[in-house]
DNA sequence: TAAGTCATGTAAAAAGTTACATGATTCT
DNA sequence: AGAATCATGTAACTTTTTACATGACTTA
């Protein structure tokens, strides 16, 4: 049985062949937004994926650093993930601290709660610009092609999409949750505008 | 050291003692929106937090069911959580399979992969309307204790919104994926009203 | 010269899931 | 009679994180 974090790696490998190093930096930052790894889980993983006939890779002689192994996704690989892909599945657990601390905020003092809220907002608002920079630019260098389904721009482009979203939607709750911390008062829910008491 | 399931638990028991089977009740229903654990992390996890003197326990006789050990959380248990819920932490990292496969969606049939962002849509439509129905219940029930943050009820209450807000932004996602799928083009991001092409 | 990047691995520990194990009572 | 609930634990396994280990080349 092939875990999740295979599907990842061969994710990222069906849009270009890619060094266990490349993979863990990958999953380190760029879809680390969704699914993260070490290297230490990936070169192992790829290992497993090879045995498995997914995966196969062909060794790259380097002068000027060290070589490295480029493994790209067989024609079984391929077939794996295209039928995981649509496969029906369980809505994915949280797990979210923050939230947790959200649950006991009760029993702590009110303005250090609110400081804790208002630093996240921020990390989440800084996020978001992130996420829309990143559309800008492949709006701009690649327009129409976001569009189509078929193409690995558009599966990127949605999944920047929900960045944005979530960010937005996470930092807004962080808002508001600062705000009812910080007055001790007040009505409506995150998404509504707050008047004054 | 203390790890984040020892915190969940004693945010539990801090709204009122529990027994190992309480805690791993909530733990897979109620808090489970951000947090979960099956009783067998949540026995030996007790046994820790006893250990560290930060939960005490006392066993319940009863007769028409098994006896209990039902644990209350002590003054430095109380101490403990006060300090952590207020700590400067890292955004917790997200894993969602969903998003792992909308980053592959390209390589699936458009309308099969509509056909699973539509039930996953569905999933969370039901599942914030019943974050709707606990706001409004708890709304009606205890009114004014929401706004105090003192109150266990507010912590809830914050936890619940947020439930509702980040379910709405999800289906609302999976909505425009479906239909980004579906039409095979169409502009604008997912919170956009989307025009017919 | 020291720190950082590229590159690949292994080992140990922690966290989490699934399965095993038991037993009384209550509901269908 | 069989399934579900209450109640507590352990064992095995999988997944993930942190640490150990090495070495060449590049940049500050």
């Amino acid at each position: 049985m092939i875990a999740t974090l295979g599907y990842a790696l061969l994710g990222l490998l069906a849009r270009e062949p890619l060094s266990g190093y490349d993979l863990a930096q990958r999953l380190t930052g760029r879809v680390g937004f969704f699914w993260q790894a070490r290297h230490s889980q990936v070169y192992p993983e790829l290992v497993r994926l090879e045995k498995a006939g997914l995966v196969s890779h062909t060794v790259v002689e380097q002068q000027d650093r060290p070589d490295k192994k480029v493994y790209s996704v067989t024609p079984e690989g391929f077939a794996a993930i295209r039928a995981w892909v649509t496969a029906p599945m369980e809505v994915s657990p949280r797990r979210d601290e923050l939230l947790l601390k959200a649950y006991s905020i009760w029993l702590a003092d009110p303005a250090e709660g609110a400081a804790l809220f208002r630093e996240h907002q921020r990390r989440h608002l800084d996020q978001q610009a992130d996420y829309e920079r990143r559309v800008i630019r492949l709006e701009g260098e690649h327009g129409a092609q976001l569009q189509r389904p078929g193409t690995p721009l558009f599966a990127t482009y949605l999944t920047l999409q929900r960045g944005i979203g979530s960010e937005r939607e996470y930092a807004s709750w962080c808002g508001w949750v600062a705000a009812q911390l910080e007055r001790g008062s007040g009505a409506g829910g995150p998404d509504e505008e707050q008047a004054e008491a």
